[in-house]
DNA sequence: GTATAAGCCTACTGACAAAGTAGGAATTGC
DNA sequence: GCAATTCCTACTTTGTCAGTAGGCTTATAC
């Protein structure tokens, strides 16, 4: 029942970049120094966000991070999602990653691990970083109009 | 996000004894056919259930193992702590293991991981082993109101 | 057109925990 | 005495997580 460190850093650079306007780049080094993450694995963790399509990024000289969409519209759940893979507690409840148990139908776990499913995806799927931001330290969100990049 | 083995088989293991009279021990051998755990494995499971007082043990000839509380009295929670260590998804949430996290109290993560352990926490502990028989192959538990939905 | 600051890409590695294996000792019933 | 059972402890295997490492590519400023 754990969260990787991969999903906890890229949530956290999500919710500082949640924290800077979107004109603004925001290099990595500054989000690995703000979080005291090792940048080299923060640079992978981007990467992925990126190709998932939560952040843009931008290279040379002055280059850096942005958000690709509002804050208002990326929820924890998918950010877990992309970075841990599964979020359900067993393979045979997962939507997005399902397998199939040995014992099924007739598993008596399988409503168990459903239920423990639904209510974690819940919240999950319901909190988004910018309701992350209210109770950081960060500077509050700026509101973001879509500001219509790729 | 994912459960161990060792509270599966545990699960599986009592809600299998659930299926049988107090009266009755049931050794390790069945329930390890039954379910096709690697039976080592599962003694050191029943072992652990035995020394968290879930079960009695019975050694010897016609021996084997017993709930020692009503079905109805054990919640999937209890045993899952105990076998897995901890339901909260980062430690600085847990109340059995806490951790300290190195950016509270202004770590905007903390309310995530705090609602998302809530609602966890609410699934596991009020499920108990008497609810999940119901859904299992299983003869019935005896004398179980029956409490599940859905 | 070169220096520099950024991101991009891929491979490798060390540590740790999960999942099991193994072997026998102790206990009990027939 | 023998067989069935639990009890106990140590060992092993395997896979994943959490990084490390090193170089490549792209963009900007001068």
């Amino acid at each position: 029942m754990n969260v990787s460190t991969k999903s906890e850093y890229g949530l956290r650079a999500l919710i500082y970049l949640a924290g800077h306007s979107a004109r603004e780049a925001v290099p990595a080094r500054e989000i690995a120094e703000k979080w005291r993450v090792p940048i080299k694995y923060l640079e992978q963790i981007l990467k992925t966000l990126r190709d998932g399509g939560f952040i843009t990024a931008q290279v040379g000289v002055g280059g850096g991070y942005r958000l690709s969409r509002p804050a208002t519209l990326i929820t924890a759940g998918e950010v877990i999602r992309l970075l841990d893979g599964r979020i359900a507690p067993m393979g045979c409840v997962s939507s997005s990653h399902y397998e199939p148990c040995e014992f099924e139908p007739d598993c008596g776990l399988k409503t168990l691990w459903a239920r423990a499913r639904a209510a974690l995806v819940g919240v999950l799927d319901q909190t988004t970083i910018a309701d992350l931001c209210t109770s950081a330290d960060r500077p509050q969100v700026i509101s973001l109009k879509s500001s219509s990049k790729r």
